[in-house]
DNA sequence: AGCGGAACCTGTCGGC
DNA sequence: TGCCGACAGGTTCCGC
């Protein structure tokens, strides 16, 4: 479900709410999310523990903890984590709570049971954080980067921006959406971006990326924010869901095709 | 090495 | 009304 400006928009509503916080118990519900890791064990590496600060790498959400440890956290599809006041009954989707210390409860909920839920002792550890590209909001992420990674790779440029071993973040509906204002076709291959086409995808990157996290993210059915409300960007999307619908630039009909068993949506026409 | 496809899960929606 | 297939913000694994 959620892509970078949904995981970030999470993270900051948790990073001013947790950190200080001690966990005193955990209750998990369904153990889906933890893997192959027992529930007993999850919990004795929670338990106790305080957490000191929240951040995002890529997709994942990263709940650093004192005196060790890190709990990783990615929301898949549809995974959700709430802030509630000591809730009584579970949800039909809850899958595991945190009951903090004071009284209130960090929920996570997970509708499809994709998502995953992890404790280290640290960061390194973590294959899946090991193999993630560059963060498209960091200073490393330039024009002349893209250009030099864009090079010798044949790959259709969707699913090279898809590729969390690229740039970290991007999902289904930013990609489109960047390439529909880049005005390039999702099945260019990367080696074929010209120069000039580079530096508009980086800008485009940067523009559609930061206007979705003022807008807090993108609610298509069900992406929630902590507090349970919406994001708002849905109403800025140009392509994504759109199809049928006439371009914005020159009014044909936007077009839906499959990549990688993934709707890609966009115009046939403006996009080359 | 790299690709497509399946798998992991549950729910909703549209067509017949 | 009911059944069936397609589809959903993602990632990983397996076989060719």
């Amino acid at each position: 479900m959620p892509e970078l400006p949904e995981v970030e928009t999470i993270v900051r509503e948790l990073d001013a709410q947790l950190p200080g916080q001690q966990i005193e118990a955990v209750q998990v519900f369904r153990n889906t999310p933890l893997g192959r890791t027992s529930t007993t064990v999850f919990s004795q590496k929670l338990v106790g523990k305080k957490i000191t600060s929240v951040k995002r790498r890529g997709k994942f959400i990263l709940f650093h903890l004192a005196p060790s440890g890190l709990l990783v956290g990615h929301l898949r599809m549809t995974g959700k984590f709430i802030l509630a006041q000591a809730p009584k009954n579970p949800g039909k989707h809850h899958r595991v709570w945190f009951k903090l210390k004071g009284g209130s409860t960090l929920i996570y909920e997970d509708l499809r049971c994709l998502g995953t839920l992890e404790v280290l002792d640290n960061q390194a550890q973590s294959a899946s954080l090991n193999r993630l590209g560059v963060e498209p909001l960091s200073p490393e992420f330039t024009a002349a980067w893209l250009k030099q990674a864009l090079k010798n790779n044949r790959t259709p440029l969707k699913h090279w921006l898809m590729n969390q071993g690229n740039i970290a973040g991007l999902g289904n509906i930013y990609v489109s959406e960047i390439l529909f204002r880049a005005r390039l076709s999702p099945l260019k291959p990367a080696e074929k971006v010209r120069s000039k086409q580079a530096e508009g995808i980086h800008l485009h990157t940067l523009e559609v990326l930061k206007a979705a996290l003022i807008s807090n993210g993108t609610t298509i059915s069900d992406f929630r924010r902590v507090d349970d409300k919406t994001g708002e960007f849905q109403n800025f999307l140009q392509v994504y869901g759109k199809e049928g619908s006439p371009c914005t630039a020159c009014t044909k009909p936007i077009q839906r095709i499959v990549q990688q068993q993934r709707s890609t949506f966009y115009c046939p026409s403006c996009q080359k």
